[in-house]
RNA sequence: GCUCCCGUAGCUCAGCUGGAUAGAGCAGCUGCCUUCUAAGCAGCUGGUCGCAGGUUCGAAUCCUGCCGGGAGCGCCA
């Protein structure tokens, strides 16, 4: 790739100019405003900070200027210079993009470049809860943990995906007791889920009131929980009919999982994890609970098991088992965590989840390593903020519910079928209702996923479906008109085969397109880096807009056939590029739309 | 009280981790369809980057202190 040419030859340069430097900080990097060049390297600015003599004030440009005298771009690039207070700004010659864009239009590499370093990363995403209904919760954990996982494994490295489901806990209690008392087996068979999220909202306010209840609920739990072969029975139907409702919810949203190893799966495991702890000094008994407390090994501020309050420092256990027996989520955690690594050996594990678990993975991480303190996997808590009403609060049904992940796709396909059905009425109905599967659900992945992840947003259907600005449908549009001219070229009899070595960039919207095909592979690796999706919408946003101008500008079917060939493979590669970014996304592409 | 996050155009948000003159979309005006999908393009208008200091060649970005908003803080997950 171009840009990583011209970083290698100029760190060879640096390495002959100033052969004490660490090369490794030498970068270079697209410039954002085309005025200055191509590609940049700032570093030359803070090097000469370092080599300034002590009180001797730092001056980057002899240094740049040395280190020039050794570059040898010449093959690469029009010219290289040195401005401001230090900059080195490449231009690079049409040639050189060209034969970058040649080689992707014969199938060498699309722009990016798989890892050298493939690494094995367990991705922990969605986790929905059994008997319960998949809501706006597991929306952004859901797309953002599946855009990783793409991502991750098109670069090349060894992802394992595991759903860790919410199948066990003290709310199997109340819904045994609403399963043998309230059901209606009716409703129960039309809908499942809905009719188990009554009976168990019935028996939870039930509890609250009648002591009766909530010992019924108790008694059914420990039963559960002591293998009574009835209660197992129920329980396998609920685990059951709700597998039913995740896979109709993935299936429609393109995610799939290797594993789906519930809470449930850890349970043998717990008891012998908690004596470890205790055995260890990890953890100790605490009001007849039993926590992991702070090990005073970090400073006060940084330590997840300490908070302060009125002045003092109070310790803020990461309770293992609860004065009952029963145990907390922080040891299925560990569990969990220990499995992973024990089965799979991973260089990373990220948990993608809501930015109000910090701190319980702080604590996790903190007491994970204390008790296998040879663990060289990177942990990772990938954080993401609310998803907002128009009221700025958290998204929510006009009842004050949890809008339903189902609902929520039926409404936005519904949306994008009357917008469809009016854009493009002579589409027989299963084409526009395919377009409009198409476009509703990649818009609501799309809206999801621009943001930055750690910022909350609004929801807002006109603007995910307004079919103007940065939203998915532009996206997905832009793929299709490059369908369209492909085939209309056909259709007009000329030869629209994709000959690579006739691509010539000559106009101005050409080359700045070509140009922006060379920085996929960039954004790839940024958003690996930062687990941020957002940077790669941004790309294809930009990328869109600047095909839209070559679109405007340079027209391929009606030009001399010179022309109208290269033009095909610059379209070709962009159409690639497009339809791999939103892969990436999970959102798909239409010929038509 | 403590920890984390946020505060950028009228509205919704980006801003590549310290780079050159802070960008989009929406909203509001102005042009462009007998021409590859106008679901588009070109242009105009719009800013004390919450406030005040500091660090340096250079700050929306880093450090400190305020102001304002959100989340979390012992047996839920």
């Amino acid at each position: 790739m171009l840009h990583s040419i011209l970083e290698e030859r100029l760190r060879a340069a640096f390495a002959t100019a100033f052969p004490d430097t660490d090369v490794g900080e030498i970068t270079v990097r697209p410039c954002q405003n085309p005025k200055f060049g191509d590609y940049q390297c700032i570093s030359v600015m803070p090097l000469a900070k370092k080599l300034a003599a002590e009180g001797e004030k730092p001056n980057p440009r002899p240094i740049a200027t040395n280190v020039l005298e050794a570059l040898d771009v010449a093959d690469l690039c029009e010219k290289v210079e040195i401005a401001g207070p230090g900059f080195i700004n490449f231009y690079v010659k049409v040639e050189g993009i060209e034969s970058v864009c040649k080689a992707a239009a014969r199938g060498e590499h699309l722009f990016f470049e798989k890892t050298r370093k493939p690494r094995t990363i367990v991705i922990d995403f969605s986790s929905p809860n059994v008997a319960k209904s998949m809501h706006v919760g597991h929306i952004r954990s859901t797309i953002l943990g599946d855009a990783l996982s793409r991502l991750f494994r098109l670069l090349g490295h060894n992802v394992i995906t595991d759903n860790h489901i919410g199948d066990w806990g003290t709310q199997f209690g109340m819904l045994l007791v609403g399963w043998k008392e309230h059901l209606d087996q009716v409703a129960l068979e039309a809908d499942p889920i809905p009719e188990l999220e009554r009976v168990y909202k019935l028996v939870n306010s039930l509890t609250k009131t009648d002591k009766v209840v909530a010992d019924r609920a108790r008694d059914e739990l420990v039963k559960l929980q002591g293998g009574d072969k009835e209660n197992f029975g129920v329980w396998k139907k609920l685990i059951a009919l709700s597998e039913t409702q995740f896979e109709e919810m993935y299936a429609r949203l393109g995610v799939k999982f290797d594993h789906a190893l519930g809470e449930s799966f850890y349970n043998e495991k717990l008891p012998g994890i908690v004596e470890d702890l205790l055995d260890t000094g990890i953890a100790r008994v605490t009001d007849g609970a039993i926590g992991v407390f702070s090990d005073g090994n970090l400073p006060k501020k940084q330590d997840p098991f300490l908070n302060q309050k009125d002045g003092e420092w109070v310790g803020i256990p990461a309770l293992v088992r609860k004065k009952d027996g029963g145990f907390n989520y922080t040891t299925t955690d560990l569990a969990t965590l220990e499995h992973r690594n024990s089965e799979w050996h991973p260089q990373e594990i990220v948990y993608v989840t809501d930015d109000r678990q910090q701190q319980h993975f702080q604590q996790l991480f903190a007491a994970y390593l204390r008790w296998r303190p040879e663990t060289s996997a990177k942990l990772a808590h990938v954080w993401f903020g609310k998803i907002l009403g128009d009221d700025r609060k958290p998204l929510k049904t006009r009842d004050g519910d949890n809008v339903k992940l189902k609902d929520l796709l039926n409404e936005a396909e519904e949306r994008a079928f009357r917008i469809v059905d009016e854009k493009n009425s002579e589409l027989d109905e299963a084409a526009k209702r395919e377009i409009a599967r198409i476009v509703g659900i990649g818009a609501v992945k799309y809206a999801d996923l621009l943001p930055h992840r750690q910022s909350d947003y609004v929801f807002d259907w006109d603007k995910m479906l307004s079919f103007s600005g940065n939203a998915a449908p532009y996206l997905q549009m832009s793929y299709t008109r490059i369908c369209g001219i492909r085939r209309k070229t056909e259709a007009a009899g000329h030869d629209a085969s994709i000959q690579p070595d006739l691509l010539k960039l000559g106009e101005e919207a050409e080359i700045a397109l070509a140009k922006k095909l060379l920085g996929f592979g960039l954004v790839l690796d940024a958003v690996g880096e930062d687990y941020r999706p957002n940077l790669l919408c941004n790309y294809l946003y930009e990328l869109s807009g600047l095909f839209s101008k070559f679109f405007e500008q340079c027209p391929v079917m009606k030009s001399e056939a010179a022309i109208r060939r290269s033009r095909l493979v610059l379209c070709d590669l962009t159409a690639r590029v497009i339809e791999q970014g939103l892969n990436i996304l999970g959102i798909e592409t239409s010929e038509v739309m």
